[in-house]
DNA sequence: GCTTGCCCTAGAGTGATGTCTAGGGTTTAG
DNA sequence: CTAAACCCTAGACATCACTCTAGGGCAAGC
């Protein structure tokens, strides 16, 4: 049993073009031809399919996976180099969660500034702040309207 | 004090480049000119490129986030909408974490086949398996190496 | 045998986000 | 007063990852 194209978008999501992108990246190696020229894609290549969406969706290149899909061509004598390749890309993946996660408490912080009771003052204080710094240096006041009462 | 752009730039690790850039995106409005015609920051400046740069290193488009720091310039008669707009983020950056977390254990799923003692057969039985696959849809063989013992 | 709905390739186009170049002004130390 | 090291703009160029178009082939149902 093989799918077609339009089976595996279905399945995976992504769309036609980008499967074809892909194979023209040289992603796709192992997708085979039927007699009419038409990608015949087995249980084997979706599961390689799904690998190269975890990878892409974790950021890593185009040219970075082809790399790792070489290797898995090659067979179990690239077993070294593939876990590096892995280890390398779960330090970036894991250093992006980390600033994600940062960010996101800074956001939280800003929300909390907006959602609270004392949200309007709060920010006027910090405008009123910027619009001094401005004043101090004779710079122009960039607030669409000024308030300044101390 | 006023910093240069060259100090901004150190300062955040944004490129001079992608700072005049931001600017002309809009990014920017705040950021005042001496009798130059030299970009000088403020701190309160510094403060929201800090903020824009959470929002960028999160994935809010630069259209998007020209909207939120047009917001911030109309004071704050629109701390509904930046909240809006914050709160709307957060859920797609909880997604965003969810996913890279989702994938991160395929590819320790995947790191764990190939640090274990058997990694050597295991990924020979996997591709045994494919090249029975192709064979049985009279398919070519995607390997290098033929490796078909039964 | 003709229409419909697939499939193919090559290559052009797009959108987002920078990055750099050319040409020119400013500031400061010697 | 000049060299070095800044600053500016406009706009070209680059990169990445698609996305689409043109032109054409194949397969199945009416």
């Amino acid at each position: 049993m093989t799918y077609s194209i339009k089976e595996v978008s279905e399945k995976t999501g992504l769309s036609i073009y980008t499967l074809r992108f892909y194979d023209k990246q040289g992603l796709l190696p192992f997708v085979a031809r039927n007699s009419s020229g038409y990608r015949a894609f087995t249980d084997g290549d979706l599961s390689l399919i799904h690998t190269i969406n975890c990878l892409k969706n974790t950021g890593m290149k185009i040219k970075t996976i082809r790399q790792y899909i070489d290797y898995v061509m090659q067979g179990p004598a690239t077993i070294k180099q593939r876990e590096a390749m892995l280890l390398a890309h779960r330090k970036t993946v894991e250093a992006q969660q980390r600033k994600i996660a940062e960010n996101l408490q800074e956001i939280d912080y800003k929300l909390n500034v907006y959602q609270s009771p004392d949200a309007v003052a709060t920010v006027t204080k910090e405008q009123q702040f910027v619009q001094q710094e401005k004043l101090a240096n004779q710079l122009p006041n960039p607030y669409a309207q000024t308030i300044l009462s101390k």
